[in-house]
DNA sequence: GCACGTGTATTAATGCAATAATACACATGA
DNA sequence: TCATGTGTATTATTGCATTAATACACGTGC
C-alpha cells in the first residue's frame, strides 16, 4: 500500500495536481513501485481531509497517463514497468533542472554560485 | 524606465503575482535599480494586453512592501536602497535554494548528482 | 444472496482571479 | 488656464478552477 504520510499539500497549486505530482515523483524515485496498491479514493480523501472528487480527479489523470490501473470494486494498482520509470525519471529531472537553472540565472547567478548556494542549503531542508 | 520586454506571463499563477515577482527579482539581481522609473499603470496594461486593474494590484502590493514610491499624477519610482536590495536578494536566493534542494531530494538525488544535473542543463535555458 | 467498499459519472455550488466601468485627485506642460 | 496623463478608489460582472453532493455500477467476502 502506497503511503501518503509524507504528502503535505499546500495552497500553491490545485490539490489534485499535487497528488498527481506526488505519485509521479514517487514512481520516478523508486519509492513507489510497480504493482503497488493505492488507497481507495474515499479512504485517501478522509486521510487527507479533502473531497473524494479531488482524489478522483488526480487518480483519473494518473489512469490517463497509464501510471495506474483501475477497475470497479477494487483499489487501483500502479502500472510502472522499468522503461516507463526511467522515462518518467528523465522527464521530471530534466524539467526540474531546467526550471532551476532558469531561476538561478534570473537571479543573476553563475553556475558556480548556484552550485554553492545549493550546497549551502542542502542539509537545511 | 524599467523594461518589461523580458516579462512573459504564463498561466501558472495570477498575473499580478508574476508582475510582483518580476520586479522583485529584477531589483534583487540589480537589473532594476533604485530611482528607476516604472511605466504608468495604464501604459503597462496596454503593453501587456491586460486590464489596468491587474497592473494596479501588482503595483499597490509593491508599494505596500515599500519597493516603489507612488504619487498622484506621476509615474512610480523604485525605492531600493542597498541594504534593502541585499535583504531582498538573500530572501529570494534562500527561498529558491531551499525549494530547489527539496525538489532534488524528493527526486532521490544526492547533492553531487543535483549539481551535475544543474550543470548539464545550465546552458540550455 | 447481499451488505459493504470500491470505481465512475453527473450536476451543482463555491471561491477567486481577472475584467470591466466609472469616478475622483493630482501634476505637468502647452 | 486647461487639456492630458497620471495615480487611486469603488463596485459589479465574468469566467473558470475547484470543491461539493449525489447517484449509479461493479466486485469481494461473509
Amino acid at each position: 500500500m502506497i503511503s501518503f504520510v509524507s504528502f503535505k499539500p499546500d495552497n500553491s497549486s490545485p490539490i489534485y495536481l499535487q497528488i498527481l505530482a506526488f505519485v509521479k515523483r514517487g514512481i520516478a524515485s523508486g519509492k513507489i513501485k510497480d504493482s503497488d496498491e493505492l488507497p481507495s479514493r474515499r479512504a485517501l480523501s478522509v486521510l487527507l481531509g479533502i473531497n473524494p472528487n479531488t482524489v478522483q480527479r488526480a487518480f483519473s489523470m494518473l489512469e490517463e497517463e497509464g501510471l495506474i490501473s483501475s477497475s470497479h470494486g477494487v483499489t487501483s494498482i500502479v502500472t510502472a514497468p522499468p522503461e516507463r520509470v526511467n522515462k518518467l525519471k528523465e522527464e521530471i529531472l530534466a524539467a526540474d533542472a531546467k526550471s532551476t537553472a532558469a531561476l538561478f540565472k534570473q537571479n543573476g547567478l553563475s553556475l558556480e554560485q548556484a552550485a554553492a548556494l545549493l550546497a549551502a542549503y542542502w542539509e537545511e531542508v
